[in-house]
DNA sequence: GGGCGATGTATCGCCGCGATACATCGCGGC
DNA sequence: GCCGCGATGTATCGCGGCGATACATCGCCC
């Protein structure tokens, strides 16, 4: 979700649209691009939420050229305090929308923001998420393995691997992760966090 | 695109929408999943495209249970003359189009009724697609590497090795397609992976 | 004989994308 | 001395895919 990464931007420093951008390349590496024709409307939409407020750094700018048609000047954006709430109410949230393809690499790269606990949980539903996938295709693939011609063939064993390897990855990083807060080590399988005020949902929303 | 699975899906046997999901799954594995959402909007469009025609073969169905209201029967789906023309044509672009993430994995899956020529023209550009991006990252990493947290950067090296390993396979693929047309094939061996920039951009469909 | 999961068709609203348009600014080339 | 061009900057539009949801039938097992 383009709003948790916004938040999660803006919360370091106010910026506006063109540098937000250049900052999400930057942040989500290979992972999203996100256009401007998700940004703007989406930054429109979170100032009406009242998630974010323009802030009118230039003056002096509008000043110089006021005449002009539809002078479009910069426009600043920062976090409000609602903002800042709904930024640890996304930043708890481990539940399935977390793990999914596109979602998960957001939240990621905001993990430095992130409880320790809610780390972990995202992690492990991202990787059993994965593994669902993962035993899915090998039983498709050993299902119908005579029947694809080759090229579909190595496209499948090709995406296997790219899971298996996502799952290695994953793997390391719960470890790391799990030695990390090596204190005392509660055992996670219950919600336990309850971090901040706002309820958090932890635990599955019934799905 | 999903007008070109479905019209090489279609080319095999005719098919009704649910079959046709399941074969998706199946041949497209980890890349793509196509939801009904996508599939029926698509089929209704092809349809009124005249590039797949109904085929009502169960009759008898129908004549089963007549006078329930709005009895969906089992619809099948075959391709058309038009079909046939469309998915040759689709099967021969080699544009840009066919090396972006979403599209390449459904062309590659359907290799084995693309003409050798065009297949390597596709793989050449899709890898040197993927080594625009790697150097792209690569350098943001290289001028941001310091400012970035743990997390972040991991996410990024994890990207990198990503791509660097899908350039790899992608070479493998390219290495292999023309040792198979051995006969006496234009050099056309340079430009691979050195290549500073693209520069591919071989017959471009003039977009 | 009844429930439940697979089969089957269809729609809705949301979200992100690529293309496109338009405007300003700073820099280097000639 | 000025011109062009690429970077900076904001914004919109239509399209295509997704997840959720609804509704209906079928086959099988308990």
């Amino acid at each position: 979700m383009l709003e948790l990464a916004v938040l999660g931007l803006l919360h370091e420093s106010p910026l506006h649209g063109y540098e937000l951008r250049q900052r999400l390349k930057a942040t989500l590496g290979t992972f999203r691009a996100f256009s401007y024709g998700s940004l703007y409307p989406t930054l429109r939409r979170m100032r009406d939420a009242g998630w974010i407020a323009e802030d009118e750094g230039d003056a002096d700018v509008v000043a110089d050229a006021p005449a002009l048609t539809g002078r479009r000047g910069k426009v600043v954006y920062k976090l409000t305090a609602d903002g800042k709430e709904k930024l640890t109410e996304l930043l708890a949230e481990a539940g399935p929308s977390s793990w999914e393809d596109e979602t998960f690499g957001v939240h990621f790269a905001f993990f430095a923001q992130t409880d320790p606990a809610v780390r972990v949980r995202i992690l492990e539903g991202r990787r059993s998420r994965l593994e669902e996938r993962r035993e899915g295709v090998r039983a498709s693939l050993a299902r119908t393995r005579a029947r694809l011609d080759s090229y579909t063939l190595q496209l499948q064993e090709h995406g296997l691997e790219s899971v298996e390897r996502e799952v290695r990855w994953l793997t390391e990083l719960i470890e790391s992760e799990r030695s990390k807060s090596s204190t005392a080590s509660t055992a996670s399988s219950t919600s336990s966090t309850s971090s901040t005020a706002s309820t958090v949902r932890t635990a599955r929303p019934t799905p």
